[in-house]
DNA sequence: AAAATCAGCAACCGCAGTGAA
DNA sequence: TTTCACTGCGGTTGCTGATTT
């Protein structure tokens, strides 16, 4: 049995809204509310929409304090932190950001910020030697004994992403020492290789279920609102605080000597890193893996000598083992 | 100047979750 | 416990104006 459609499609009215319906639903809601039923209430305000063209068109354009236009490099900020930890969950990013609806963020994202972070992958990025996978075959063999010997990768994919944010606010003191000569830059997120090492492993090995034991498929909203509400400050300040780590890639946490790298699941670590650097090719690259996670590598650092004296801090413009995984 | 292409964004579609009956 | 109407969400489409050829 088919769902009953929730309007009748023909005699409905479809397409971009005039001004006189605008006013119509507008002057209705301010006088009447909802009623907590947007099935009728097109009937009782008198125009030919489906329901949900009207609860859309609220909520995202006639509703009081929307906020339209130019977003600011603080929301850009916010909205890129919380894409790279639980990806297009637009209406909980939206939650962040009073005024934004999860529509104008999602456009904004696919649109612009999206390709901001892009172009400068492409600028910046440069492929390493060894880590180098001509096709997507190649990536895809490599990969295979992960996800075979992971026979349900979602029942793995936890939420949330808990080393996030924890070195954020409370960083390691000696860390601020290798602060070197790395400049700042608004719109990435960073790691500490404890952040890291747990975070992969968290989130992309079996044995991370029962360490990170919430499901993202079972986590309240709100939930995750409250997470971020009470961290997103933190990250803030936080940029604003650490701006002189040194960003290293993954390729530096598996050769590294350093008594951290040691806990990490390589073979998770190898699976992100030859997915990112497979971008590098761009007739193999899908739209997808063409953003995944874009580790800035330093250009200083190319040699084992050099690594293992390198800040334990890595630097990400954007999660691909997470949304990876959710593919 | 016209055609083609691109970018931005409003709106739509369909699925999943929820709660009432 | 099951069914089903309704809501909310994320992905996608398609229109429109801007830019390029």
């Amino acid at each position: 049995m088919g769902r009953a459609p929730c309007c009748d499609k023909a005699n409905v009215k479809r397409g971009p809204w005039s001004p006189e319906e605008d006013a119509k639903l507008k002057s209705y809601i301010q006088l009447h509310g909802t009623g907590g039923n947007w099935i009728t209430l097109p009937q009782k305000v008198g125009l030919k929409r489906c329901g949900k063209s009207c609860r859309l068109r609220w909520l995202n354009y006639l509703r009081p304090n929307i906020k339209h236009g130019e977003f600011t490099e603080e929301e850009d900020n916010i909205i890129c932190s919380l894409y790279l930890s639980i990806g297009s969950r637009w209406s909980i990013i939206a939650a962040q950001l009073p005024g934004r609806t999860d529509n104008d963020i999602k456009n904004y994202w696919n649109t612009k910020l999206k390709k901001k972070l892009l172009g400068k992958q492409r600028k910046d990025h440069r492929p390493r030697t060894g880590y180098l996978h001509n096709n997507k075959l190649d990536m895809m063999k490599e990969n295979e004994n992960f996800f075979a010997s992971t026979p349900d990768i979602n029942a793995y994919y936890s939420w949330p992403p808990q080393p996030l944010f924890s070195t954020l606010i409370a960083p390691q003191n000696d860390l601020a020492e290798n602060s070197a000569n790395f400049q700042y830059s608004p719109d990435q997120v960073y790691f500490s290789q404890d952040q890291l090492c747990q975070s992969s492993t968290n989130q992309l090995i079996a044995s991370s279920a029962s360490m990170n034991p919430l499901n993202i498929n079972t986590c309240d909203s709100s939930v995750i609102s409250s997470y971020y509400s009470s961290n997103i400050n933190g990250v803030i300040n936080s940029f604003q605080e650490y701006n002189n780590y040194v960003p290293v890639g993954l390729n530096d946490v598996l050769n590294s000597t350093t008594s951290h790298s040691q806990q990490i699941d390589k073979s998770a670590l190898e699976m992100v890193n030859s997915s990112t650097i497979s971008t590098t090719s761009p007739d193999i690259s899908t739209s997808w893996e063409e953003l995944s996670p874009l580790i800035v590598y330093p250009p200083s650092v190319s040699n084992s000598e050099t690594q293992q004296e390198i800040s334990p801090y890595y630097v990400f413009e954007e999660s691909r083992y997470l949304g990876l995984l959710k593919q």
